[in-house]
DNA sequence: ATAAAAAATTTACATTGGAAATATAACGGA
DNA sequence: TCCGTTATATTTCCAATGTAAATTTTTTAT
């Protein structure tokens, strides 16, 4: 039990400040912009205090992503409740994925930047497959992707991902115009239309595709 | 007319030469990797000899940002017309977006990294509405597009747009599984099936979207 | 109380992007 | 051809950054 101003350490509990610390210097300075001397500053320790906590700058920039993954589930998760099962739950869960990234833009680089962060790191691939998990969930539960897809869920799972992220990623960097004050021309509900149905093909088995000419030129 | 060892100037074209050799580190060490020095001693000239050519490491990033856009038009262009106009021709350019950015993955994190290149810059934004437009122009003429959208191409241009670059973002950045000599499970042809018919609530007139919820919590 | 461990600081260093002053080569006009 | 102007590139310098090593301070365990 720690009481008020039972600081233990030095400071109590570092590693949870500079994750926190870190998360505001990201909003503030964009992800550009952030410094691992310019959160050790923001919390008032020395640049070199979270060497004790993580190896390097790195490891602090991969555990502020995971903790983006945790509120980015919990944002998906927000509102999918309240509605039915079915393609309902797949747009709400979709427009959280999308609010996530509008609120946090430079969380959300940061958890996708892939070079910045350890993708390789245990806890931030547990709470990456979290986040996924809640797509994933409620795409299975879909009237077309009930049975008849022996190949595996990857292929409807991947076009409902790459259409979300893709969307959102798209609208952190600017490269989809907006209202003149910064609302969405679409939301994930308009650009998603009834999944109720699906064409066709999607419900065909999808054979393994060798990438005949990816790999040239 | 420029001949063998017509050196003009002290390099004679330093400007392409600095995008051509960042080209070139951008693959080898990678977009965290690359800087201006790096570029510079590649080239042989001293680390402040691009600031004639470019005010920034910003700028000179631009420049090798909008080759990347033109590599990536041609990319798309190949093999579109070998396909009868159609969903045929909209899977041909998709993958070839997918193929540019497997083939270029770190110039095509820089290509959409929105802090390190100056996307107002006009060459790059023509550049890239050059790209854009290939996949555009190919949608624009199937047959769910031809003239009941009233609210304009926006939705359904960005739906597809959204899915192909959010599949290739998530291939670039490790997120999505592949095999294991590094072909793809699935290639755009497999993820976006027949478009010859699509749900009709994508014919629906779209209306603009307020974004309410989506700039709270 | 004292030794051991943990946490944080101080000092130092290599690398980076950029600014300023200087040097060198190309060009244009007499 | 000569010379001044401009374009191009170098040298020198500086502040900021991430990291390593040695040291100091605090906590914990015995």
């Amino acid at each position: 039990m720690l009481k008020k101003n039972d600081k233990r350490y030095h400071h109590g509990d570092l590693k949870s400040a500079l994750i926190e610390a870190g998360l505001a210097e990201l909003e503030e300075k964009g992800l550009a912009g952030v410094s691992l001397r310019g959160i050790a500053a923001r919390v008032g320790v020395s640049h070199t205090a979270p060497k004790n906590h993580f190896d390097s700058l790195r490891g602090l920039l991969t555990a502020i992503a995971t903790q983006g993954f945790e509120i980015q589930t919990a944002e998906m998760r927000r509102g999918v409740e309240d509605q039915p099962p079915g393609p309902a739950r797949l747009r709400a869960a979709s427009n959280g994925y999308v609010r996530f990234a509008l609120n946090n833009p430079e969380l959300f680089k940061l958890m996708f930047s892939g070079s910045l962060k350890d993708g390789e790191d245990p806890d931030i691939k547990r709470a990456a497959w979290a986040s996924y998990d809640v797509l994933r969930d409620i795409a299975h539960g879909l009237d077309w992707d009930k049975a008849d897809n022996p190949g595996g869920p990857w292929r409807t799972e991947w076009m409902l991902w790459s259409m979300v992220h893709g969307y959102a990623t798209l609208l952190v960097e600017g490269e989809i115009r907006r209202n003149e004050d910064g609302s969405l021309l679409f939301d994930m509900s308009d650009l998603m239309p009834d999944f109720g149905y699906l064409p066709e093909a999607l419900k065909e088995r999808p054979k393994p595709f060798q990438g005949e000419g990816m790999n040239d030129g």
